[in-house]
DNA sequence: AAATTCTCCTGAAGGC
DNA sequence: TGCCTTCAGGAGAATT
């Protein structure tokens, strides 16, 4: 499921192909993502040069001159390049062609989104309210234990909230609240100031491994080439019920945290 | 205001 | 073998 390693292993993956190049078409073979791909993108977008491709949370967004693509990957997608004349399958619902070759998103759950602003994108109502970049300077434990006072929700639920934090999904939640050794049903009000510093460390590291080893793949995500990430063979406890912790061998369990799957050591963990 | 539930979708997995 | 049910999940929208 792409999170933020997967999100900014595809943006380093695609941007030297694609950047300077002007997009030859649009081709559009299923609207009907999260929300309707707009009817006017094909026509916005051709001939624009991609100046530019930046990362906001999980959103890509390709900036050009007469606007900006706004890109999420849901929880199935994948961007691709491919040449320019390969057929589509199945699920490739959206081609941006830059001459001989061609950026392909591929969706099966169509949980992704497509989208054009000719605005400031930063002002799109997707992304206006996103809190920090946790690999920015904003992002730290003082930060989450100010926005976390007299919060009832359980702490891995406000570390999923891109309001809190961006880019953090479900499997580094987990993760992160493993290393830190704080449990993920704790309530965030009852975190202390300097668990949270060891909280906004582990969400860091964590996600800065992820991005060395090219994001996680479960199922479905793949990089630019194709290839699936390797962070799977790095997770502690995602997944992983039955299995002894890596850290003191009790048995790690699973259990279900605002509809979420979510695993810990319960001895570890507190 | 904050917390919880619902919703979109497809493919995999489990039950019988 | 095959049909039916359940589940997974990002995150906005709706509801409590």
């Amino acid at each position: 499921m792409p999170e933020l390693p997967e999100v900014e292993t595809t943006k380093r993956g695609i941007t030297p192909h694609i950047i300077k190049r002007a997009v030859s078409a649009v081709r559009i073979r299923q609207r009907q993502l999260r929300w309707p791909v707009p009817d006017t993108l094909a026509a916005e977008l051709t001939n624009a040069t991609i100046e530019s491709i930046t990362r906001r949370g999980k959103y890509l967004l390709f900036n050009s001159t007469p606007g900006t693509v706004i890109v999420h990957l849901g929880m199935s997608g994948s961007l691709r390049l491919v040449p320019a004349q390969t057929n589509p399958e199945k699920h490739d619902h959206v081609d941006f062609v830059f001459g001989e070759i061609c950026l392909r998103l591929r969706d099966p759950r169509r949980f992704g989104a497509v989208l054009w602003t000719r605005d400031d994108p930063l002002e799109h109502p997707l992304l206006s309210s996103l809190g920090p970049e946790p690999l920015g300077p904003e992002f730290s434990g003082q930060w989450l234990f100010d926005i976390s006072r007299r919060r009832s929700i359980a702490v891995k639920t406000l570390i999923m909230d891109s309001r809190a934090v961006v880019g953090v999904g479900n499997i580094y939640a987990n993760e992160a609240l493993f290393l830190a050794g704080i449990s993920p049903r704790r309530a965030a009000g009852r975190v202390s100031a300097s668990r949270y510093e060891i909280l906004a460390d582990s969400i860091r590291t964590v996600l800065e491994q992820a991005i060395q080893q090219g994001g996680t793949t479960l199922r479905d995500f793949v990089n630019e080439s194709g290839k699936p990430g390797y962070f799977q063979q790095t997770l502690n406890v995602y997944g992983r019920d039955g299995a002894k912790c890596p850290r003191c061998g009790t048995q790690i369990r699973a259990l279900r945290i605002g509809q979420r799957s979510s695993f810990l050591c319960p001895s570890c963990q507190r």
